[in-house]
DNA sequence: AGAGTGATCATG
DNA sequence: ATGATCACTCTC
């Protein structure tokens, strides 16, 4: 029972892992403590064609490295001087697709999230965006390219919690205005009506 | 609707 | 070396 998720799990098909992701919970070991969130919104990043991907262009960079390693792989990157922002790797080696996690349902650790979370007054705030739930898991480029198939810190769990196609939303990325033709894609995915989605 | 914040990137 | 940008969040 709550199996971790294994490395041909992470190495499907990038839109298909994004969707795959929804109900699948996250698990982090924090100074001996466990946090854990369903996650309940993701967004696919495909690569090298996508124009709203770090990657675009066959771009390799420092930041950008975890995203060409294997399935399974996490991808943490800082932004606007302020906030982290968390990927899980999906395919192989050299295909630098990813899906970014926003928004979880925190599960256990709340008590310990809060502090993290100034702005949070409600359960429903902590893990309700990308940036926010690296603040409330704790997460940040230390835990970049950590492996969720092998690390003892941090992994993805199967808790057989069933979310049928018919559950699933979609519609296009937020805060990628910039990617022109692939600005309106629709690679966001969220379990419909959960009130721990991004507002 | 606007500010905050500094790492990151492309350019040169 | 420099300047523009940014897969965001909060408060007004």
């Amino acid at each position: 029972m709550h199996s971790r998720l294994s490395r041909e799990f992470y190495q499907q098909d990038v839109l298909k892992l994004a969707k795959a992701l929804l109900g699948k919970v996250f698990v982090r070991i924090d100074s001996g403590k466990r946090l854990a969130g369903m996650i309940v919104e993701t967004e696919a990043y495909l690569g090298i064609p996508d124009k709203a991907a770090h990657t675009v262009g066959g771009r390799q960079t420092i930041r950008n490295q975890s995203m060409w390693e294997d399935g399974g792989i996490l991808y943490v990157y800082f932004t606007y001087g302020m906030h982290h922002c968390m990927n899980v790797v999906a395919q192989q080696s050299n295909e630098p697709v990813a899906v970014l996690i926003h928004a979880l349902e925190p599960l256990e650790g709340l008590r310990s999230m809060y502090p993290r979370r100034n702005a949070a007054r409600k359960d429903q705030q902590l893990c309700s965006g990308p940036a926010k739930l690296c603040q409330a898991m704790n997460i940040s480029k230390d835990q970049n390219g950590i492996d969720l198939v092998t690390n003892t810190n941090l992994w993805i769990e199967d808790h057989q919690i069933k979310v049928s196609g018919k559950q699933i939303a979609s519609g296009p990325r937020i805060g990628v205005q910039y990617a022109q033709d692939w600005a309106d894609k629709p690679y966001r995915f969220w379990i419909k009506d959960h009130c721990c989605v991004s507002k």
